[in-house]
RNA sequence: GGACAGGUGGCCGAGUGGUUAAUGGCAGCAGACUGUAAAUCUGCCCGCGAGAGCGUACGCUGGUUCGAAUCCAGCCCUGUCCA
């Protein structure tokens, strides 16, 4: 890649198109493009680098592309810092291409070192086929799938990878990977760097991930591989393995590292990674999670990862002070009704309106049950989970933290009477109910 | 196989016999201010217990000591260099 780019603040630039414009050619700038593909692509702000420009918009006004996205297997739920990937594929699909969605059965049993900085414990054969067939339920939310033209296909690298003879593999792959390089990459890198071990079995990550686009370019005709900025790498080996063992160009894409506003690396909170599938993560908390959003992230949130048309969102994020709360409640709506359905948005969306607007909660809130003796504060905050312990749910009442039907309580013995439902709350943002039995 | 350096709470990182449930920073939680935002300030941040206190915890196992994260021995793991 080097020579390929340059870098002119932070937007990696094309210098045959410099030459000719006299100002640097920034990829975030849609006006160059002409396909749908990459118009839309650029307009809504996921580009970050490519490998192709031109080369890519002008097969994407001439034919349909099959384009690519590997998906790791290493949890049962994809959670949200999966959404742009996920996102992109739909807009791949919404501008007249195919989606093909490869979940890493076989790489994940190797790892990706990528943007880890110490090798994650191994997962069984039998438990990342349990994620993958966990996973695929969001995809066909966001995804058409189906055997026609553009619909959107699924497949698991194991397939091919867990097929390979290990000499086969080194004679045919091994010529074209030589170490001096692979000891360039940034995944490498960092753990050589921080003195972290690096397993020879994550060294071959990057191999195994090229050939996986090799292996797609001839059974799919696949043209195109995307992924988030930390794959930059990856990607480009695919492409050169590719061009030098089959001659066939390929084109690569990645996504800016998206993090919040004030620089968290987006998807992560308190309770943990913001799941995609409800079974990891209730939808009342996947819409606060949205909306709860930093205001500077509102527009772009709402072009990542909504539908909603560009002028629509302009506006939108033009809004001032408090009424940007109105893009928020607009943003946490489509992207629920997008990953969750319509009646996850609408019953969330109830329930903050009536948990946030004064009187009571919504059937929304996590529930606990209240015993007809009634049950003391501290048991019925770790009961909802609010506290992970009874000394935390302490700290929580000491703190002036807690609520009890919208009233603080400052007494670590309090006992909540039985007999009627009543709102518990720990701080401002979590609400739950006790219901009685 | 050898030499050297290391393994501390979610992470980073102090601590080299008692005053250490363990400095500090980050992350997190709560309070104030707000708009369910940001920034800022304040408090909290192993478990149990109303509390005095008790129990666990500094790679693992054993030992020295009135007392060990800190000393000793063996082992496991990691890194760097050497073979």
């Amino acid at each position: 890649m080097d020579g390929i780019w340059e870098e002119v603040g932070k937007y990696p630039v094309f210098p045959e198109l410099v030459e000719g414009l006299l100002f640097p050619y920034r990829a975030h700038t849609m006006t160059a493009y002409t396909s749908p593909l990459l118009r839309t692509l650029s307009e809504r702000g996921y580009i970050h680098q490519l490998t192709d420009a031109s080369g890519l918009d002008a097969l994407a006004n001439k034919q349909i592309i099959p384009g690519y996205i590997g998906f790791d297997a290493t949890a049962p739920s994809l959670h949200i810092g999966s959404l742009v990937q996920i996102m992109m594929l739909r807009r791949l699909q919404q501008t007249g291409h195919k989606p093909i969605v490869v979940m890493g059965g076989g790489t994940t049993k190797v790892g990706d070192p990528s943007g880890k900085d110490e090798s994650r414990k191994m997962l069984t054969a039998e438990g990342i086929q349990a994620n993958i067939a966990s996973i695929r339920s969001a995809f066909e939310r966001l995804l058409v799938f189906g055997d026609g033209p553009t619909d959107a296909v699924m497949v698991d690298n194991d397939e091919w990878l867990s097929k390979l003879g290990y000499v086969e593999l080194l004679r045919d792959v091994g010529p074209h990977f030589t170490i001096n390089r692979m000891l360039t990459f940034d995944s490498v890198k960092l753990r050589l760097d921080r003195e972290q071990p690096l397993t020879f079995l994550e060294f071959n990550y990057m191999i195994l991930q090229a050939y996986d686009f090799r292996e797609l370019a001839l059974r799919h005709d696949c043209r195109l591989q995307m992924g988030g900025s930390d794959q930059w790498g990856n990607i480009i080996n695919g492409i050169e393995l590719t061009r030098r063992m089959e001659s066939r160009e390929v084109f690569g894409l990645t996504t800016p590292l998206l993090t919040t506003a004030d620089g968290a690396k987006m998807g992560k909170t308190a309770a943990g990674a913001v799941w995609l599938n409800a079974e990891q993560l209730p939808g009342y908390d996947f819409w606060q999670y949205w909306r709860n959003a930093d205001d500077r992230d509102v527009g772009r949130f709402l072009r990542l990862f909504t539908d909603l048309p560009l002028d629509e969102i302009t506006r939108l994020e033009a809004l001032q002070g408090s009424e940007i709360n109105a893009a928020k409640i607009v943003l946490a709506n489509a992207v629920t009704k997008l990953c969750r359905g319509e009646d996850a948005a609408r019953a969330a969306e109830s329930t903050a309106s009536a948990t946030f607007g004064g009187n009571g909660g919504g059937e929304d809130l996590p529930v606990f049950t209240l015993p007809a003796e009634g049950i003391a504060l501290v048991d019925a905050l770790v009961g909802i989970g609010f506290a992970a312990s009874r000394g935390e749910a302490k700290r929580l009442i000491s703190g002036g933290g807690a609520r009890v039907g919208g009233v603080v309580i400052a007494s670590e013995n309090h006992h909540i009477a039985g007999g009627s439902q009543v709102v518990i709350a720990s701080g401002k943002k979590k609400h739950g109910v006790l219901l009685p039995n």
